[in-house]
DNA sequence: AAGCCCTCGTTTTTT
DNA sequence: ACGAGGGCTT
């Protein structure tokens, strides 16, 4: 046990070992951070005598945290890790509220809504309020409600600084929608987060519990965490100051939805005895592509600056693919893995596609398809968002949990039981007068004075949901799952269907109980529905790896971060894709960080595409080449044909570098400033509307516009892809 | 109550 | 291009 750590390198060690106080390890891409962490837990549990159950490590994915589970029972023997407390952040504050949150009025019991359920529960709320969703989408109301959240921001705060118009009718909404929320005993995502922090604020004693409880507190991906995440774990850790957090700024991609980089950026300021460590040394890629790696990171102003050193070769250059179109594209990429298959005798599995968007994989999968090649497509379509999936978990949830209306909606006419709008609004009403929830105004309906055949099909609706109740109360999941299909007829109806798209269906429908099976095995108590029910909400489609098979993968680059790859291919390296429409500086910074997420994947090899032309919305766009592709040092990318790309007249025509690497060599940047744009243009921009310049900074394609707008506030765009209109 | 067509909006999405 | 949602028809 004592040699525990002889297996780290000697920084990875000091980090590992530095138990006491706040540290924080910086863990640049490949650097051995999952096993500096493991190492730590298992060297306070194995070496310095710490119970597991007083250890917290939290992180953004099921797939770490089982990971480093595993891990921790690799290095002290199976079952060591049994106590630790584990997962990922909602998983952990999930399971801490079933325990606590009934003192804030709701029942152990509660639902959770994914983003689908929120997003119907934000469209009734809007319809209630007479709000059309022509005036405002509900996707932009649920971000603006969601990043409030995640800000800490409860509907009295928000409704106090509502300035404009949009932000008042969205403080209405959030409003109702948290009522609406708890009327359903249910919680959001966000709520996961917050519900825990309400919590602490109006009930010390559970902080004071759960201070002393965790005495060791680690947090992965910390430049991911978003405003509530950050005090929630401050909060946590205030008495025993045991935080260890790991990250890597360079890293950060999640900004859109609430991360915040200043966490990581200013730990030091939040700590001021903090330790902080570096990892930088790299076991994972050639030093060819860390020296591109590092050539593109070195571009962004806001970061905590740390090059990247190889521990391997150097490697093979980078090789640039340029296509007339995305079709070509994804052909000239196929070839090449055919190619590489046969001739380096490399696994299906060795190889990655990466595409900025979602709607890039359609070409890459129909030609990989064409070629023959086996593929797995990441992040498509989850199991648990199909409809079947979502329709029979509704039963259950609603099993658990009968205040949750959004459950009991999916389910009253499912299968189809001729109970429709019609009726819904009467029951409805009926419950409203009287004070009740749907279901219990269904429960009464033979007393509502409704007709017969409404009446009898309520009944078996409801004497459905009690007979699954009483099976729920001292039998298995499987068993609650197994009558629900055997009452309903569910899988034979789709039996029967006898369509493909049916006996896809049935045949998720038969790996769902299997599932109920397989969990009610490992969990022999009755009553576990709830924790199945909280695995489910809980879990992703990324979760599983499902590494003995031998495909190429596709996906996006968000999805591909923590993951690595021999061979890697960037594609759609095209401006206005990747990086996608920018319209302000600390977009681009994050654009970049994503660019070298997706280089610092790669083991031996990247190849970086893109297509003159593309299509966009059905339409064919004009496509340039990415100043990406640029920002590498020009001596290390090659062409198809093995040429120095970006060497003078001997390079192919078509691949002549267009822009200069460095701003200071080569011609004058071209010019992408607005004509006749000066202090107090007044100026047109697609998303803000119209707005007055303040001030203006840089040249070329750097300049920048300080504008204030009259709805958003004051930004500051960079001109180049603000498409702004100068109004006469 | 169910089926059909039109319109709208389409970055990324660990949970 | 394409799917989801909402309103309209049967």
């Amino acid at each position: 046990m004592a040699d525990l750590l002889q297996d780290l390198s000697a920084v990875q060690r000091d980090a590992a070992s530095a138990t006491e106080g706040p540290v924080m390890v910086l863990a640049g891409a490949g650097s051995g951070k999952t096993r500096v962490i493991t190492y730590r837990i298992a060297n306070l549990i194995g070496n310095q005598g710490v119970p597991a159950g007083n250890i917290l490590a939290l992180t953004f994915t099921n797939k770490a945290a089982g990971e480093m589970r595993h891990r921790v029972d690799q290095l002290l023997g199976p079952g060591s890790s049994g106590g630790l407390w584990i997962g990922t952040f909602h998983s952990v504050f999930a399971r801490l509220l079933r325990e606590y949150i009934d003192r804030l009025g709701y029942s152990r019991s509660f639902s959770i809504f994914d983003s689908d359920d929120s997003k119907s529960l934000i469209r009734q709320c809007m319809a209630e309020l007479n709000i059309s969703q022509d005036s405002v989408p509900v996707n932009t109301v649920q971000g603006i409600i969601s990043k409030a959240k995640n800000s800490f921001i409860l509907p009295a705060d928000f409704h106090r600084n509502a300035a404009d118009y949009n932000q008042q009718k969205a403080s209405q909404i959030y409003e109702l929608y948290a009522r609406k929320l708890k009327e359903n005993n249910a919680l959001d995502f966000d709520d996961l987060l917050i519900k825990p922090l309400e919590l602490f604020g109006n009930h010390p004693e559970v902080l004071e519990e759960l201070q002393e409880l965790f005495r060791y507190i680690l947090i992965d991906e910390y430049q991911d965490t978003n405003r509530a995440q950050y005090l929630v774990t401050k909060m946590l850790a205030s008495r025993h100051r045991n935080i260890f957090v790991v990250g890597d700024d360079a890293q950060s991609i999640y900004s859109w939805r609430g991360a915040d980089i200043s966490n990581i950026l200013n730990f030091q300021d939040d700590y001021e005895d903090a330790r902080t460590f570096k990892l930088v040394e790299n076991y994972r890629s050639t030093g060819t592509i860390l020296q591109a790696a590092n050539s593109v990171i070195s571009r962004n102003q806001r970061q905590i600056k740390k090059e990247l050193v190889a521990k391997g070769a150097t490697g093979e250059p980078l090789t640039l693919i340029e296509a007339f179109n995305e079709r070509q594209e994804a052909e000239k990429v196929g070839d090449w893995i055919r190619k590489l298959s046969l001739e380096k005798q490399l696994d299906f599995r060795s190889f990655a596609i990466f595409y900025r968007t979602n709607a890039q994989s359609r070409v890459l999968e129909d030609t990989m398809r064409q070629h023959r090649l086996p593929y797995k497509i990441f992040g498509s379509v989850s199991f648990y968002k199909r409809k079947e999936i979502k329709d029979a978990v509704a039963y259950l949830r609603f099993v658990q949990n009968d205040r949750d209306s959004e459950s009991l909606l999916r389910i009253i006419n499912f299968p189809p039981r001729k109970i429709g709008d019609v009726s819904i609004g009467k029951l409805r009403d009926f419950a409203r007068e009287r004070g009740i929830s749907l279901y219990e105004a269904i429960r009464c309906a033979p007393q509502g004075g409704y007709q017969q055949r409404l009446v009898n099909a309520l009944s078996s609706f409801s004497s459905v949901i009690e007979s699954l109740r009483e099976i729920a109360e001292t039998g298995t999941v499987y068993e609650v799952l197994n009558s629900l299909f055997v009452q309903t007829g569910l899988l034979s109806l789709l039996q029967a269907e006898n369509t493909p798209e049916s006996m896809a269906r049935h045949d998720n429908l038969q790996e769902l109980l299997s599932m109920a099976r397989d969990f009610s095995d490992h969990n022999p108590d009755a009553g576990m529905l709830g924790d199945f029910l909280e695995n489910i909400a809980l879990a992703s489609d990324y979760d599983e790896t499902q590494e003995s098979d031998n495909f190429v993968s596709l996906m996006t680059v968000h999805a591909s971060k923590g993951l690595e790859f021999p061979v890697v291919f960037i594609t759609g390296l095209e401006e206005r894709l990747f990086p996608l429409n920018c319209y302000e500086p600390e977009q681009m910074e994050e654009e970049r960080r994503l660019f070298y997420v997706a280089v610092t994947r790669a083991r031996e090899k990247i190849f970086l595409s893109w297509a003159q032309s593309r299509y966009l919305y059905g339409q064919p766009q004009h496509c340039l080449r990415s100043k990406f592709i640029n920002e590498i040092d020009g001596d290390i990318v090659h062409t198809e044909s093995g040429r120095v790309h970006g060497g003078g007249a001997g390079a192919a025509v078509s691949v002549r570098r267009t822009e200069p690497v460095r701003h200071s060599g080569g011609g004058a940047p071209p010019v992408r400033e607005k004509e006749g744009m000066r202090k107090g243009t007044r100026v047109h921009h697609a998303v803000f509307g119209p707005g007055t310049v303040l001030e203006l900074q840089g040249r070329g394609t750097q300049q920048k516009a300080k504008i204030l707008f009259r709805g958003s506030g004051e930004k500051t765009l960079m001109v180049q892809y603000a498409n702004l209109k100068v109004l006469p």
